[in-house]
Parts: C-alpha cells; sequence; structure tokens
DNA sequence: CCGAAGAGAACAATCCTTTGCAGTTGGCCA
DNA sequence: TGGCCAACTGCAAAGGATTGTTCTCTTCGG
C-alpha cells in the first residue's frame, strides 16, 4: 500500500516494524525469515509475503541497532604511522580487501608514530563501535597497547613489534632483512656500502640495521659512519644525505647502497641521477618494496599475506573460534627481487 | 566496592546500570550528571559521587547504544579510487584530520575505480551505520551516488565530479590544470610537449588534456599523437610510454613533458634518467603534485583546503546547520610550484 | 470425544543510552 | 496548617533487531 509505486526506491527509514506492520506480523517473525532461523516454522504462503514487501521497500537491517543487540559491529580499526607511506598504503590494501569479504569495514587512522595521538585515537576506539584492533604503529614507548589489553579489545600487531610482547604478531625478521641485504652487496664484491633508513626506536629498523652489522662483521667489516644515514623520513633528506655522501672524495664514495625503506628510495635515485651515475655500473642500489613490481632490485615484503593472515588471525579471535594452526606469531619470508640495479663491482 | 583496588584499570563492560547501581541512583541520572544536563539539577554530594565511581571504573558510554537513540553515529566513510596512489593518501590523510578534529571517525575504502564494487561498498554503508560519505571516486557511470540519493544519505564530492550533477564538490578545475600546464611549457618556448595521463574517462583527467588542448590550439599547435600517452596508470608503463617517444628520431622527440598525474611521475622520471638527458636541460618535466614539497615542478592542487571544506560542509549538513557562506561547488586554485626542472628551449 | 503433539506465530526481554514527564521531599509563605 | 514552589530524582518509553518462551490453533491417534 505505501511505496507501492516507488519500486526500487529504498526506503532509509524502514524497519522491521514497518515491514511486520504492512504483513500484518509480528516484527520477530520477519526477522526469522530474513535469518531463516531454522527454530521458526513458517507457513511458505506468509513467508513469501514477508519477502515481496522486504523486497519492495528496500529493506536493510540497521546495522547500529543489529550491532547493539548482537555486540559486535563489524567495524575494524586499523592504526597507521603513515598512510601517504607506500608501504602503509599497500598493506591497508590488502587489510581492508581482506576485511571486506568477511563483511568488515575499516576505520583507519594515522598517528604520525606520535604516542600521545595514538593514545587518544586508541582511546576513542574503545567505546565498543569497533570489534577489533590492526595496528601497524607498535612501539615500546606507546602506551595505547596496554590499553587495549586493559579493555579486552583484540588487536593484532603487523610489521612492527614490541620487543618485550608477546603480542599476536604478523611481519617479517627484521633481522633477516637486513642480513640478506648485507649479503647480496658483499657477495656482489662491494666494499663501501652506504646504509639510509628511518627511526632507530622503531624495533622493526633498529633490527634491519642490526642483521646489517651482523653480516659485515661477519666478513670483518664495518659500517662506515659517514656512509650510514639513518633517522631520515623524507624523499628530500634521502636526497641531500645522499648528495652528501656522493660529495665525498672518490675512495670513499659508496660504490652501493642499501635502503630497506620506501620513503628514502626515490630521494637516493634523485641523488644519483643528478650526479650522473649510471646505475647499476657506478652504483648499486638496493631497496625495500612492498609492491609485488618495484623498480630497482628490492628486498620484497609478502605483504599481502602479512595482512590477510593478520586479518583472518584478528576475526578468529572475535568469534571466540579455536586457532588451531594459527600461532601468534609469524614472521614471512623476505626474498631479493633482481630488477639488476645491483651489480657485481669490479675489485 | 567492586573495582575499587583496579584503579585506571577499564571494564569495558561497565554501564550506566553499573555505576547507578553502584551509587544507589538511576542510570539516568548518571546519563546526565555526564552530559551535564542543564534541565536537571543535581545535589553536589551526589554528583561528585557518579564522577568518583565514574572515573574509578573508568566508565566510557557505549557509542553504539548512544548510536542508536541519538540516530548518528560520528562515522563517516571515504570512497577512494586507489589509497596507494599518493594523491589520494595524501587527501584521505587530511580528511581523517579534520573529521577527527569534530569527534569522527572514518572508514576508509578501495573502490579500484569499479563500479560494480563502488555500489557494493556503498550498498553495506547503507545500513545506518555512517553518517556520511565522501566520495574521491566520482564518475558518470557509477551508479552508487544515485544510491546514496535515494537512501537519502549526505554526502560530498572531492577532486572528481559528474558531468551532469550539482553534487556537492570541492576540487579544482581541471581545465584550468591542463591550461596553466600548456601555458608554462608553450611560455618557455616548447615546441614538442609530451602529455602522460590517466583514464579519459575521468572527467577530473579529460578535462585536464581539454585545457591543454584548447592552449595548445589558440597558440595554432596541436597535440602529437606520438606524443600523447594517456590511459597510463603505473610508474612501469609510464616509464615504457617514455622510452617509446625518447626512442623516436631526434626531430619529434619531446622537449618537455606535461604529466599532471602522481602515479606516473616517477616512472617518466626513470625513462630519462636511463637514457641520460639531463633535466632541463635536455628534457623539462612537469608534474602535478598533492604534496606541498615536490621533488619536480608541479601543478600544486591544495589538498588540504579541498579536505577541509569537503569535512566541514559534510558534517554541517549531517548537523542540519545552515550553509550561509558556503556554496556547494567550489574550485580551489591551483599553482605552479616551481623545482627548476622546466627550463626556456633555445629556439 | 478427549488429550496431546506439533505447526505457526506472537510476546517479551535484552542490548545501552537518552530524555520527557512525573513523582517525592523539604521549606517557606500566607 | 494548607498550599505551593523549588529542588532533586526516578520512571518509562524510545531507538531497531534478536531470540527464548509462550500461546493458540489444527489435527490426529486412541
Amino acid at each position: 500500500m505505501t511505496n507501492g509505486n516507488l519500486t526500487g526506491v529504498a526506503n532509509a527509514n524502514v524497519s522491521l516494524a514497518t515491514i511486520a506492520k504492512e504483513v500484518g506480523v509480528d516484527p520477530s517473525l520477519v526477522s526469522r525469515v530474513l535469518r531463516s532461523d531454522p527454530s521458526a516454522r513458517i507457513s511458505p504462503k506468509k513467508r513469501a509475503h514477508i519477502l515481496e514487501v522486504v523486497e519492495r521497500t528496500g529493506y536493510r537491517p540497521n546495522r547500529v541497532a543489529q550491532s547493539l543487540r548482537m555486540r559486535q559491529t563489524h567495524i575494524l580499526a586499523m592504526l597507521t604511522p603513515d598512510i601517504t607511506n607506500p608501504f602503509h598504503s599497500w598493506l591497508f590494501r590488502a587489510v581492508e580487501a581482506r576485511a571486506n569479504r568477511s563483511g568488515y569495514d575499516v576505520i583507519l587512522c594515522n598517528t604520525d608514530d606520535d604516542a600521545e595521538r595514538s593514545l587518544k585515537v586508541v582511546t576513542t576506539l574503545c567505546e565498543g563501535h569497533i570489534d577489533g584492533l590492526l595496528l601497524a604503529t607498535a612501539r615500546d614507548d606507546d602506551p595505547s597497547i596496554e590499553m587495549l589489553q586493559r579493555r579486552n579489545i583484540p588487536y593484532v600487531l603487523m610489521n612492527r613489534r614490541r620487543k618485550n610482547g608477546d603480542d599476536p604478531w604478523f611481519g617479517t625478521d627484521s633481522g633477516r632483512v637486513g642480513r640478506i641485504g648485507g649479503e647480496h652487496l658483499l657477495s656482489l664484491g662491494h666494499k663501501r656500502i652506504a646504509y639510509f633508513d628511518g627511526d632507530l626506536t622503531v624495533e622493526q629498523i633498529e633490527g634491519r640495521k642490526r642483521g646489517l652489522l651482523e653480516v659485515l662483521d661477519a666478513a670483518d667489516r664495518s659500517l662506515d659512519p659517514e656512509l650510514a644515514a639513518t633517522e631520515l623520513s623524507t624523499r628530500l633528506e634521502a636526497r641531500n644525505a645522499m648528495q652528501t655522501m656522493l660529495a665525498l672524495r672518490w675512495e670513499k664514495r659508496p660504490t652501493a647502497v642499501f635502503v630497506p625503506r620506501t620513503t628514502l628510495v626515490d630521494g637516493v635515485l634523485d641523488a644519483v641521477h643528478a650526479a650522473g651515475l649510471t646505475i647499476p655500473d657506478d652504483i648499486s642500489i638496493l631497496g625495500f618494496s612492498a609492491v609485488p613490481d618495484p623498480v630497482i632490485t628490492s628486498i620484497r615484503v609478502p605483504i599481502n599475506e602479512i595482512a590477510e593472515r593478520a586479518v583472518e588471525y584478528l576475526i578468529k579471535t572475535l568469534k571466540s573460534e579455536p586457532l588451531p594452526d594459527d600461532p601468534p606469531q609469524v614472521a614471512f619470508e623476505t626474498t631479493i627481487i633482481d630488477r639488476t640495479t645491483t651489480a657485481a663491482w669490479p675489485s
């Protein structure tokens, strides 16, 4: 009777009660039909009638009411240090895709690696409107994880982890990243290797450097302080640092550069190009990549696997499903993808 | 009595009723105290007692219940064609920051520029758990905006808009982007200008090209088909296209490249560098940037302003506030930021 | 012909918060 | 002392969906 002429037009204000009244039944019956509740016997005729009205009115259950009743919102939140960092935007992309497949929406929050901001964000996320959190922002000096534990909110860490935590975590072994990078360049005969990276207070970043140092040490080498540029965060900073290195006198200049941080790679390239050097003849470049198809030879982090496993693990814990073959901490394999920007250095 | 020894420990299951029972009052009174409801006068003693218990238990109101009652969730959603595109990740960043300041969380959804996926996403977002939408994905062939209109869900468009729509929109005049780019390069004396861009079915992208063509036309020039590389989306594709152009015989090669698309800029640079060319002596490059600090001379889009105005407009419509000085469609100014990657071409 | 099984559907509580309205004191004034 | 106004606080409904329980018929077997 209402809306009869508005086929296909959805009214946001249709509720179970609306449908029920029109059909002349109780709202609970409509709910049972829609959820095909096996415990309820419904006459085929009434069932058809209900479905017809639901269809015609374009009824969709109100998720807020459902959430209140079912005590789950089907919303996750992800904390990212910086979504403009390609590594993290690819990570989010994979997370969102996987979450969507299981019917979850994802709230994304930038923390800018700021503990205060992180805590503030987590606080508002603790008001019951999200089911769980994915953190790509873990730091030892960040109190927000403790808050989540106190409030009993399920979470998983991605990529970064805490030094002394046994949080559920999916990422890569940062030491290994440093080691395979170092080994790769050493095996090519490079003697002067430059190193670029970000904030060493992040475990993941500090670990990479440690891995590199181990390998150098094993080969009776060390990292020349003049060739170590850390605490860098922007493309411009990387370019400037690289330019400084290229301005060193010939025998001190790097023959290879290891840049395990996506945001810095292009800055290094800018400087190399500005100096008119040819890659890899004049200098080798080894980068880091979240994408399957990097332009330079890179250590690839299997970001899709990390995201998928993290989301799957989180959703399972939400459903209190048994977690049989899912260890709470998984380090995924990293491999070097060759794009011929590294080459042997003549001795 | 309960939790007394757990100072600071928040229990997720504390509700108004919990507080009320402990203090010995009605939940409504607690609610009024917390909201400092002026219509209710509460004895200072009881008020203090309530606040003390609230503090001790770490009570936080349940947002889902609030949402149900107040009919607003304080959650927005943003649709992005591709969050790994720097333009869009910077846009989201600005949107999220502004929304947060007003107490809104933002669900981010990737659509991959796929109408089907977009419709699916919007459908699930129409279930009452978000207050409004920000779309950076508008396309004429995308039916999801009509769905929003039917369901009466507030939305604004950012950056892209529909050809024949009067949707609220905040962005830049795409024709102008093309024109100022073309004028800049023409005024430097360039004769052979290469053009790189993405999917021309997007109004914003098609408009840029149209703008460029207008300017060329006015100067009695045209765009050499061999120097027009559109429908490109990846860095690799851009590199390949650029390499093809650089392989042309001398007098057909571009002297300047106009790349109004962030994802393609680095690909063009890759090819230029691989060819051993010097910028801007051998070739001029004009790019496009969402960031305040681009590495190459770029047309800058004031992304923060766009995001802020869009969010503000959306929130105002949510609150049914009057929109006096806020026209529903605003084209922001674009300017060229000089990074000396374009130079005069000797005639 | 009566009792009971069973199909079919309604009732009511619950999730948690907000808010209009009504109720209970006490004090003060006439 | 009756009446009235404050001050203070509780009641109950609403918001929309879910689900255990109860109720009402049919129908069938004994």
